[in-house]
RNA sequence: AGGCGCGUAGCUCAGUGGUUAGAGCGCCUGCUUGACACGCAGGAGGUCGGUGGUUCGACUCCACUCGCGCCUACCA
């Protein structure tokens, strides 16, 4: 790109605006491949970024705007310092809010048992149920996996259109050619790769165990998942008797309805009031099932009455007690949540009385755990077994973070991925890792230290990426589980659902003598922990991948470092041996003015799309850009009309630069020279910051500068420039002010795209977006140097113009009033100030005469008014 | 209960071991100055959450404390 020499004949609008520059300057960008990612640059030269890819099923809010802007600073940044910015845009339509979504807009319903149907067609030609009465009365219909995918990924292609558009808008320098999608067939691919490669060496492992259960989606969740809820509960009072008959011990519990499901009492090793129990048994109430009491550390003798009943299973407390005190199983809870068929009496469910704990248990089957409570409690009532009335009390419960029940234990066969193993491992790598800000380095400490399982990584889902394995089926009909059938690497990615494994026939499907499919999908973590090797295309393009990996930044907000963040630092970890990138960004929330994190359910979110078109995108990025990392910021238009403001005004600055600025040449005057010194400063000051990734205090800097830029020096210098004071002045005015907003476009580029590349349009080559970072160099050499006299000067005429303006404001006189006198009263160094500007300061403040008065100390007086005519005095 | 962060002008937020603590918005008063009324100039407004300590000097460092937010833990 020539750097063409500004010349007096600029293409100049009358009337600088907004209105259109982000279609006009999108629509080029994309023309010229402004942000093309050029990918014969060395790993070096690059800047990767990991961008986080958005729920598609979900709609973009406010705060992806103000995050994605923070990252789209940075890459401009980078990009402008000469980095070959890698910057990819990935679509997160992977998972349970995809499912929700299509199944809903579709009106279906998957059924995996379904073969798949080639030539589908939604019943209603494929026309989604229009209102809310319709869907109701709509029964969902049954399609097959396959046929279910198709339609997620047909919706999920629509809605990334919709983001595409947006993200154009808002202006994000991302290379539109490298996209992916968490269930794209790379990501699919790469995932299926990981997993095979960690089968392999056993890092992933599968085996049947107490699991974290929703049972409203059927599936295994992992700890990450977690979230506690304050529900309201009750304890209940119930006694146990021992052998004898006649003594009893009592325990509080909250939840009577796992009383079948009991299998031993527990208290603290050094509890006086239990320790001549330990060992001995007692009978569960209404079941009449022997249990012994057990000493264990973990049983609080503070709790209730310090002795607890064990289940199998209420909490995760249960099996930890379970597995370390050796206890059998009686579980009582389906995957459905509802109480499953029991046989009293027959191994495993003994009882003293048999038909009493079946007459008891009969009641309860097919129940909820809700509704169980409710019966068990009359049940209880009725025996004479609880104590006392129910005491109501509030306590925290975990949920699955999309669930609306309880999470239950439920014993089941998962894949897990190990964890626990590394957790020292991965604090270190936390500690290596830059984290900006940096004391969000304690919440991913915190959180690895706090882990108390492996990763449970499969999901008794559809929409997901499936596992790439198949079992034999014994000739009894028995899958064996022990000897999984796996692809070879070529023929990934694979659904085990509808392929067959090497060596056998279609029709063997779930045969005996056959194979049976992995009918699981992973947990879609386990996708999105790969998102620098799925956008970095590891196993499909390795070439490219080893320019990009490992990557610059990942940027994300703080409620995600124990899911994403932490789950790619462990698959870097385990399958790299590296951290996944060198620094995380992490962004803030949007708040709503009531300080409420901004969010869909609260309903009080505003489109992103309105806002951009409303107050312009270069002010909507002004506003995100103004959030520090790290931190919250409240939704805050005001700051948007703000940033408004200064996009009018850079370009209307542009416009008076650029006018008449001829002649140029060096730059000679004292305030000039201050300007370009003070300039040089600015520069390194905020490269300093977005080095530092502290995008929002360079623009905060920039700005201040800019509007002293216009409200003082340009005002100083006006009269100069036009060559009311020879054509030396003027060309030493035109030349600081042209490499002033020649360093500003630049300073402000990555934060004001559009303004930016417009301004630089009328009189620039290129894109401003692709032009070099601005150096102090640049800005000092044509002075050779720091001119801290030019400086001074400059500051001081400021603070001269200051008082005259101030004087006339108080009179409440026009500014043009003209000033009869001005006396400034200076020391020696003052005075030499002051010859250097007075010309400057006479012009902007239509001062007629300038007199100094030597003094100790720095005043100035102003009379304001018409200079006398000559021969009589001032005063 | 532990960890982290925050508490500065009516609002949103900067700030730093050192002279009278800053910006923008809002408010008030003026002003159509040869880029901009989507503008310009000016003004009012704060004992920097509280208490102690270190220091010649604290909004800044330390301790304690109060309030708010988040993360983690808390199901007997």
């Amino acid at each position: 790109m020539s750097d063409r020499a500004p010349s007096s004949s600029h293409d100049v609008p009358d009337k600088p605006a907004l209105e259109g520059l982000e279609q006009k300057w999108a629509e080029r960008w994309e023309r010229d491949g402004t942000y093309r990612f050029d990918r014969t640059r060395a790993r070096g030269a690059v800047y990767a970024i990991d961008t986080p890819p958005p729920t598609v099923s979900g709609s973009l809010h406010v705060g992806h705007v103000f995050s994605y802007t923070h990252t789209d600073c940075i890459a401009r940044f980078q990009r402008m310092r000469g980095r070959e910015v890698f910057y990819p845009m990935g679509w997160d339509d992977n998972g349970l809010p995809t499912e929700r979504r299509v199944q809903n807009y579709y009106g279906v319903r998957c059924d995996p048992h379904l073969p798949y149907d080639p030539a589908f067609v939604l019943p209603d030609a494929a026309s989604p149920a229009k209102t809310r009465g319709e869907k109701a009365a709509r029964q969902p219909v049954s399609v097959s996996r396959p046929n279910f995918i198709e339609l997620c990924s047909r919706l999920t292609a629509e809605d990334e259109k919709a983001f595409e558009q947006l993200w154009r808008q808002l202006g994000l320098s991302v290379d539109w050619s490298m996209t992916y999608a968490t269930i794209g067939q790379r990501a699919q691919r790469v995932s299926q790769l990981s997993f095979l490669r960690l089968l392999q060496r056993g890092v992933v492992y599968q085996v049947e165990a107490p699991t974290l259960w929703d049972v409203d989606f059927r599936t295994a969740v992992a700890q990450a998942e977690l979230e506690d809820r304050e529900v309201p509960g009750a304890y209940h009072r119930v006694r146990f008797a021992r052998a004898g008959g006649q003594e009893f011990v009592e325990i509080d519990t909250t939840r009577p309805e796992l009383i079948p499901a009991c299998v031993a009492l527990v208290a603290h090793p050094d509890d006086e009031r239990f320790r001549p129990l330990f060992g001995t048994e007692v009978v569960t109430p209404l079941f009449g099932a022997r249990v012994p009491i057990r000493p264990h550390a973990l049983a609080d003798p503070e709790k209730g009455t310090g002795i607890a009943m064990i289940c199998t299973f209420g909490d995760v407390t249960d099996v930890t007690w379970w597995r370390e005190l050796s206890l059998p199983v009686r579980a009582v809870i389906l995957p459905n949540g509802t109480f499953r068929p029991v046989a009293w009496g027959s191994p495993g469910w003994e009882s003293a009385d048999p038909a009493r704990a079946q007459r008891h248990y009969a009641d309860l089957e097919h129940l909820s755990a809700q509704k169980a409570r409710a019966r068990i409690v009359e049940q209880l009532r009725e025996s004479g077994d609880l104590m006392g009335e129910p005491r109501p009390v509030t306590h925290a419960v975990k949920f699955y973070e999309k669930g609306d029940r309880p999470l239950e234990i439920v014993t089941s066969r998962q894949w897990f991925l190990r964890t626990l193993e590394y957790r020292e491992a991965l604090v270190e790598r936390g500690r290596q890792l830059r984290w900006h800000p940096s004391y969000m380095q304690a919440r991913f400490e915190n959180w690895v230290n706090g882990l108390n399982g492996d990763w449970c990584i499969s999901r008794q889902r559809f929409f997901g990426v499936p596992f790439p394995v198949w079992y034999p089926v014994r000739e009894d009909g028995a899958i064996d589980y022990s000897r999984p059938i796996v692809p070879p690497v070529e023929r990934l990615p694979v659904d085990p659902s509808t392929d067959v494994p090497d060596g056998y026939r279609a029709d063997q499907r779930d045969q005996p003598g056959g194979f049976a499919g992995d009918p699981d999908v992973m947990d879609t973590w386990a996708t999105s922990s790969l998102t620098p090797q799925v956008a970095g295309a590891e196993g499909v393009d390795d070439d490219l991948f080893r320019r990009v990996f490992p990557m610059d930044l990942r940027p994300q907000a703080h409620d995600i470092i124990r899911t994403w963040l932490f789950y790619t630092v462990l698959r870097a970890h385990v399958e790299h041996d590296s951290l996944p990138w060198s620094n995380a960004a992490i962004s803030g929330w949007v708040l709503d003015p009531d300080r409420k994190k901004m969010s869909k359910s609260k309903g009080n979110v505003v489109t992103p799309m309105a806002l951009l078109v409303e107050h312009g995108s270069d002010a909507v990025r002004y506003w995100a850009a103004s959030g520090r990392p790290g931190t919250d910021t409240a939704f805050d238009t005001g700051q948007m009309r703000v940033g408004r403001r200064l996009a009018i005004k850079l370009l209307n600055a542009s416009k008076f630069v650029l006018t008449r600025c001829e002649p140029t040449g060096p730059v000679t005057a004292p305030v000039d020279r201050g300007l370009l010194t003070a300039l040089a400063q600015l520069v390194s000051e905020a490269t300093a910051d977005l080095c530092d990734y502290n995008y929002a205090r360079a623009l905060e800097r920039t700005e201040a500068f800019f509007w002293d830029f216009c409200d003082n020096y340009l005002e100083l210098v006006k009269s100069r420039r036009y060559g009311d004071h020879g054509p030396d002045g003027a060309a030493s005015a035109n030349a600081a002010m042209l490499a002033t907003l020649h360093v500003l476009l630049r300073l402000f580029a990555p934060f004001l795209p559009f303004v930016t590349e417009e301004s630089w349009s009328w009189w620039r080559d290129g894109s401003v977006h692709r032009a070099p970072w601005p150096t102090t160099t640049e800005v000092l050499e044509p002075l050779g140097g720091a001119d801290e006299h030019g400086r001074r000067a400059l500051a001081f005429a400021t603070d001269l113009l200051g008082t005259v303006r101030r004087t006339k404001s108080e009179a409440q006189k026009p500014l043009r009033t003209p000033v009869a006198r001005l006396v400034v009263h200076v020391d020696a160094a003052g005075r030499g100030l002051l010859d250097a500007v007075q010309a400057d300061v006479a012009a902007a403040g239509f001062v007629q005469r300038i007199d100094a008065v030597e003094a100790d100390a720095f005043s100035a007086e102003v009379t304001l008014g018409e200079l006398p005519p000559a021969g009589q005095p001032a005063q």
